[in-house]
DNA sequence: TTGTAGGCGTTATCAG
DNA sequence: CTGATAACGCCTACAA
């Protein structure tokens, strides 16, 4: 069933049909009710693929990511393809894991079917090696590129992303403005936003003069009782001293209660800890999480919208950073103003 | 840049160009070489949408789910996609929430882009009233449609689910056998394989010849907090006992916990606990859930290998259900063989 | 307001 | 092994 057929049965040109589909305006109220009537009775739909041909567009966006069950970028994917579908878009989904192989392969997948842009979401597609970047450059020679809670300069990409350095900054300044003295740091893979977190931590322990901040800064990965472990392991076998955790991300602070209810460790006298992300894991446990949000749905909503502008031709920045905000739960002392 | 200037350029015809670009045998290797050269220094991508419009396909699967951040959802989108991707197949993500109405939109959003199958992840997407299970049924007539944990009979609709009565009936009947006289049951709206949980515990109790099992069902909906207070509310107000809770997913179980912990009531010894899903939440809460273990992979990767084996001229079963495992964690008394 | 015809970029079927 | 040419189904000037 295409064109042709409904052309016939409603006695006009696929000219008209078009036209109707198309909702132009130029055509007899009577024509239309004829055409649509053929339409609706044989439940005729246009072929999305001889359009795009002729238009060079399926209103189609990619979303990458590195794994739609993470919490967060679940979050993000979920505000992405809400605002692309009002916008009459459909979102293509990858989920590429952490490899730099896997990201190209994908990346290719989304190019080879044509999409209008494509959106990457978390910083972890900014890789070390600059050079190792160059699938981003490619990608945005064909298509306009997204770059969410990440950045990276260069023709036809944007970047949009939460001011984490400050946001981290800020949320370590109020644990120690309530009292720590000897707080640390645990953070995953040091990403784009990874570093900028501990960045923020780093720095506002130096305001606080507290000098040995290196030392404080730990990477652990695992599940999460293996993050548990990893704190006994810091205070039992290498002696470290903490009165507070900051983590870069929910999960690692909820190893970190699960680590203060093990070693009966009171929260939030005797342990301060605190997340990053507000996902629903900082609710979940007991108690809840004091959290840093990172704002996933207003940086969805502000990258969908500068692709509509660029899509219609206007200029949009290169550079779009917002700051963040912190959530103030169970596991931190009442902060102080300062 | 089509494949027009990339024959020009390369002095063979645009033929020849085509069976480089697929890969066909019947071509010198000399002349492969000269077209691939001449491809590879444009940057040459064949056009999807023409290529489409021949082919009539975009190897692009539609997936439909309420909220890709749920994190159930979350997980059966990754598991989802990444099959397809295996298979050479591009995701089309659409979260639709629970209106009928947007379901509808977004079915149309798929079938508009003509793709090549649709996947409804969660048994939401089958409507109470039969008529409005309709959508569904249009669908399958322009392509097939899978169902994951969930029915619906009818031409071209094939279903993939856990058996959720039994995995229900056998978590419920250990805790029974552990002990439990009064057991409750907690759920959220009444899906189709909400509804096979719930005859599932109702079954068990019965058994159990524990009669009034219907007063000890009920309906929760809201935030953990929400959970944790009508618990309460069940219990003060409405003066229920109970030394069990069941529920239909982690996320309640995770409220039943926190019930738990706010009264004083001690995990498993004076209240056992259970979940539905075994996500994230089931280790993230402590003590850690009991819970069902649906085995969302498993049933991704069989519904993604059957549509390769229909796409293919195959036949496949209109319904396949296998069982699911209970994960036993800390919320239960240890389970006794039966 | 309506119809005709050309173009979009491939793939595939024939001849050669 | 290679090339010409007809689909594929729609959109859109341009003509009427």
């Amino acid at each position: 069933m295409n064109i042709y057929d409904i052309s016939k049965q409603a006695n006009v040109s696929i000219a008209t049909v078009s036209r109707v589909l198309n909702g132009s305006n130029k055509v007899h109220p009577a024509t239309r009710k004829r055409v649509l009537d053929v339409i609706q009775s044989n439940d005729y739909t246009p072929n999305a693929f001889a359009r795009s041909l002729g238009l060079n567009s399926m209103k189609t966006a990619g979303i990458m990511c590195a794994d739609s069950s993470d919490t967060y970028l679940a979050q993000a994917i979920y505000f992405l393809e809400r605002e692309l579908r009002q916008n009459n878009y459909a979102s293509m989904l990858c989920c590429t894991g952490y490899q730099l192989e896997k990201k190209q392969n994908y990346l290719q997948l989304l190019l080879s079917r044509n999409v209008d842009a494509v959106f990457f979401v978390g910083s972890n597609f900014i890789e070390e090696i600059e050079e190792q970047n160059n699938y981003l450059y490619h990608a945005a020679q064909k298509v306009p590129v997204f770059i969410l809670n990440g950045y990276l300069s260069g023709k036809n990409i944007y970047s949009v992303l939460c001011d984490d350095y400050m946001t981290s900054y800020d949320l370590t300044k109020r644990i120690l403005d309530a009292g720590s003295k000897h707080p640390l740091y645990l953070h995953r893979a040091l990403s784009y936003s990874g570093k900028n977190k501990r960045n923020g931590f780093r720095d506002a322990c130096f305001k606080h003069n507290i000098t040995s901040a290196k030392n404080r800064i730990y990477s652990c990965t695992g599940s999460l009782a293996e993050i548990k472990e990893f704190i006994f392991h810091l205070e039992k076998d290498l002696h470290i001293t903490f009165d507070s955790i900051l983590t870069s991300d929910d999960e690692l602070a909820v190893g970190a209660v699960k680590y203060a209810l093990a070693s009966r460790r009171s929260i939030p006298n005797d342990l301060q800890i605190a997340g990053y992300n507000n996902s629903l894991l900082s609710t979940c446990c007991t108690p809840e999480l004091t959290t840093a949000d990172n704002r996933v749905e207003f940086m969805c909503m502000t990258a969908v919208s500068f692709m509509m502008q660029l899509l219609k031709g206007k200029e949009i920045p290169s550079k779009t950073m917002f700051s963040g905000n912190i959530i103030s739960r169970e596991t931190t002392k009442p902060f102080l103003n300062s």
